[in-house]
DNA sequence: AGTTAATAGTTGATTTTGTAACTAACAATG
DNA sequence: CATTGTTAGTTACAAAATCAACTATTAACT
C-alpha cells in the first residue's frame, strides 16, 4: 500500500462533501427511520408540508429538487400512514393539494424539534463564524451546479 | 402554500449538506458514468488503487468508509472491465491484493485529471479563505459523526 | 371545435443498495 | 490438535432508487 500519487481524495470536494453529508445525516436518519419508518424523501415531504401548509407534489418536487416519481411514492407512503391527505383541485383536476393530517402534524412537530436539537449538536463543534461561512458556501454550491444540471 | 412555520429547511445542515454534495457530485458523476460506465463506488475504488498502488478490499472499505459488499461488487465490476486484477496473498489466502491494470491506470489518470479541473471549477466561486474553512469544517463533520456511528 | 403539445402524477421494468446469511481461511484457547 | 471465535470476501434475497412509458387533464394553435 505504498503511495504512488499524491492526490488526496479526502480533500476532493465532491468526495468530502459526500462523507460529511452522510455522516451528518446519519443520526437524524436513525430517528425518522426508527420512530416513524420513514425514508429520506418521506421526511422531506413531511417537512415541506409542515412548513408550508398546503402544497402540490409538483411544488414539493421543485423546491426539494426531487424527481416526481420519488415524490409520488413518498406521498403514497405518507398517505398510507395517514400522515397526509389529498384533495383534488377544483380548478385543475390534474393537481392534488396535499395537507398534513393531525397525525402528520404531530409527527412533523416531533421531528422538527429533533431536527433543531440535532443541528445544535452538530454545530457545537464549530466556531460561530464557521457555521455562517459553511452555510453560505454550501448554499452557493447547491445553487451553482443547478445551472449546470439544467 | 402559505407559510405556517418559520423553520427553514434549506438551512438545516443535513439537508443543506446533502443538496450541496449532490450538486457538487453531479458534473463529475456524469463523466465517470458516461465515459467509463462506472458507479460511485467504482471510481472510489479506482482512485484508492490509483493513489495507493496496491490494497486489499478490506483496506479500501475502511479508508473510504464503504461496506464490504459494495466494495466486493465494485471490485467485480472493475475486474470484469479489466481495470484491476486480484492476486491471492501468499501469507493469508483470505486476502486478495488488488492492483490496477494498465487500462485501469489509464482510466485513473484520466479521471484524476478531470477531478482536478472539476474541483478548480467548483472552487472558482469561492473566496480563497472560504475553501479552507469549508474543507476543515467538512472534515470535522465527517470525522465527528463517525464516533456516533460506531 | 379539433388536433397537437404540455403538464401532473402514477405505474412497471430494471438497476442498485442494504441486510443477513454464508464459505473459506486463519487465530486463539483449552 | 480440536473446538471455538474472527476475519476476508461472496452470495441471496428484500428494499429502494432510477428511468421510461403510461393515463388523465389542461393549454395552445390552427
Amino acid at each position: 500500500m505504498t503511495k504512488k500519487d499524491d492526490f488526496d481524495l479526502h480533500l476532493f470536494l465532491p468526495y468530502l462533501l459526500n462523507q460529511a453529508a452522510e455522516a451528518a445525516s446519519y443520526g437524524f436518519q436513525r430517528i425518522y427511520k426508527d420512530r416513524y419508518g420513514m425514508l429520506r424523501t418521506d421526511w422531506r415531504v413531511l417537512f415541506h408540508l409542515g412548513i408550508h401548509g398546503r402544497m402540490t407534489a409538483r411544488d414539493i418536487g421543485r423546491m426539494a429538487r426531487v424527481h416526481k416519481t420519488k415524490i409520488s411514492r413518498a406521498v403514497a407512503r405518507l398517505e398510507a400512514r395517514r400522515f397526509l391527505q389529498r384533495e383534488e383541485d377544483p380548478a385543475d383536476r390534474r393537481i392534488e393539494n396535499l395537507t398534513l393530517t393531525p397525525a402528520g402534524q404531530a409527527a412533523y412537530r416531533d421531528l422538527h424539534a429533533v431536527a433543531e436539537s440535532y443541528e445544535a449538536d452538530l454545530l457545537r463543534d464549530l466556531a460561530p463564524g464557521e457555521a455562517e461561512v459553511l452555510r453560505k458556501v454550501l448554499h452557493r454550491l447547491a445553487e451553482r451546479s443547478v445551472v449546470t444540471r439544467g
